[in-house]
DNA sequence: CTGAAAGCGCTTACAG
DNA sequence: CTGAAAGCGCTTACAG
């Protein structure tokens, strides 16, 4: 018996001849349709089981001009942030029966307009954007059809009339970071640093507002050499370090932009002979699965990045069902999580040992 | 001028319609085709922009029986690894001008089964698959059709013929961790551990593989405790790094089964008085990004996941031109890299402080 | 409960 | 270089 052509895809058609039906009784077979027998489903099941029938999602959804594809464009994935964004959009997304198109800019708002053209013309049934920095409303409407469903994520986007009637989730920036340092300053801190980011990042303008807020509510000005920054990154952050102790009397306690720049720090006071949670006090933002786990373990604020995915993709969930009516904006609170990184008050400071 | 109806799409009718054109030109025009004149192709451009027409490619993919589709099936992006590597395979696939259908299965059989189920009902031009633990080779090849270009990523199949034509990208685990095993002898360490990890993994049983090779070179007979197993996380391996030191003559080094376990374990070392690369020496495996910027620097096996994706799309994209030809399977090499974390010969070990 | 016909938006020969 | 016709695999009214 000689193979059949492995080029030859077997339809619904092949189906239906093989059990003497027409295409419309096994296309009501394959949705579920409780206008059929179930003789004749089980028949058709049987033959579908045989032929090793798959269905063709593609066609169907151009006959019914549907989708039950979501679009997910993010910046990048090897930042466990949006990993863990993505692993929870994806997770609730396939749990509903859709599927997840994907798509990052790599912080790149011309990458963006490419990767948005492409997706697109799979002709998602809705989008979940966490937009590059810089990205322009403006240009992103000119991409989308009106009525599409559209999820902002994290960061608000520039432009006249940025929300647009697109839903936007957010995350708590302000409150975090004021959270944070009130945490110190309640310790008895006074002179407080806010460590790392690059200030014309949203994200850590926001979280600096944050800080400068609380601190003023204490009726504290912060010195200019309180405010360092650096690249969102461990190793940057370990360098910069030594800008904290330029001048004295130096900070005793940093709220720092996000747990990679914190643990950066604490790896870069451990070099000065300087013990986080013993001489000095740090605090991350994000909550990334090493902050519990490190050495001391550190203080932070929780945004659940994945718990962020969750309700991100159940809220475009809605959106399809449901298209019109007025768009929602949800800020998630963060969550300060208190270790023991911060846990000093300034009068227990053990003087710093000799650097090396 | 009242809107047009939101619903109604724009389609290559319309723009021929208003052109003047049939749609098999326009048709050409989209696929640019040079049998069409510079004069028409402008008229047909223009007439696009004007009316904010978006390419349908499921229509076209129908027609034409093609896809520019790929599904990547992995793990769980929160684990940094399979993050990095679905960065690389993303990246590479969209320059090629594919899109990218991500789906995770938790490391569940039965979820990998409802996940490709659903992915391969969109007919993916094809498919990169990082099989769950236990994976059938005879289970999965139900679902696939024949012909699709399937690569196998990281994990061999079980289950007989588990080959089954498909091509597959490993990571040279055995040769990995005989680098580093081989390293620790050099340096003079005779009583060296296998740290961290899951003995049923496989993985983890191919990096224990190089690890006894290595020990067998030296003539050198592990004890029973000098393998210590734990889940692949910070959190455990930090809790079990006492069962290192239950007897005497203890261990003088560890080779870890990943970078995760590992700064755990120089976590745990920090907790009992003891530091990595002064009092005891600590290989990893993986070089995620904190490998570096951790306290002491790693020293570590790099197979680096974003490499691979780039590779595993290469391959695949390959493949999807030439579908047939005999499988490749490629081990990517593993290389060692040297880091503080391990820089301390035996003669040198200072003596352990004190556990507080 | 089942079937014949039309059509989703595109491309593919084929003719001119 | 351009156009008329058929068809990819499915679903949707509409009749029976």
């Amino acid at each position: 018996m000689p193979t059949p052509p492995a080029s030859s895809r077997v339809t619904l058609t092949d189906i239906a001849a093989a059990c003497g039906l027409s295409r419309a009784t096994v296309s009501l077979v394959l949705r579920g349709s409780p206008l059929v027998s179930p003789r004749t489903r089980a028949r058709v099941e049987a033959e579908i089981q045989r032929q090793g029938y798959v269905y063709h999602r593609g066609a169907a959804n151009l006959r019914r001009k549907a989708s039950n594809t979501v679009a997910l464009v993010i910046n990048d994935l090897s930042n466990p942030f949006f990993a863990e964004f993505a692993a929870g959009v994806d997770e609730t997304l396939a749990e509903a029966g859709h599927v997840t198109l994907l798509g990052s800019t790599g912080e790149s708002v011309e990458r963006q307009q490419t990767v948005l053209a492409s997706l697109l013309e799979h002709a998602p049934a809705g989008l979940i954007l966490s937009p590059a920095e810089g990205s322009d409303a403006d240009r992103l409407r000119t991409l989308l059809r009106p009525g599409l469903p559209v999820l902002v994520f994290n960061r608000e986007l520039e432009g006249r009339d940025a929300r647009n009637g697109w839903d936007y989730l957010g995350l708590d920036n302000v409150r975090g970071a004021r959270l944070a340092t009130e945490h110190l300053l309640a310790l008895g801190h006074r002179r407080i640093a806010f460590f790392g980011g690059h200030r014309d990042s949203s994200s850590c303008a926001q979280r600096r507002r944050g800080y400068h807020e609380a601190l003023a509510d204490a009726g504290i000005v912060p010195e200019p050499h309180w405010l360092v920054e650096s690249a969102p990154t461990r190793l940057e952050a370990a360098g910069q370090t030594g800008a904290l102790f330029l001048r004295d009397p130096a900070p005793t306690a940093a709220v720092c932009y996000n747990d990679a720049v914190a643990l950066g720090l604490v790896a870069g006071l451990a070099r000065r002979g300087r013990r986080a949670g013993e001489d000095f006090a740090v605090t991350g933002f994000d909550d990334i699965p090493e902050a519990a786990a490190s050495f001391p373990p550190l203080t932070t604020v929780s945004v659940d990045p994945r718990a962020r995915g969750h309700e991100a993709a159940t809220m475009i969930l809605q959106r399809l069902d449901a298209p019109a009516g007025a768009p929602f904006a949800h800020v998630s609170p963060a969550r300060l999580l208190c270790r023991a990184s911060s846990d000093v008050r300034p009068a227990d400071l053990s003087p710093p040992r000799a650097t090396p």
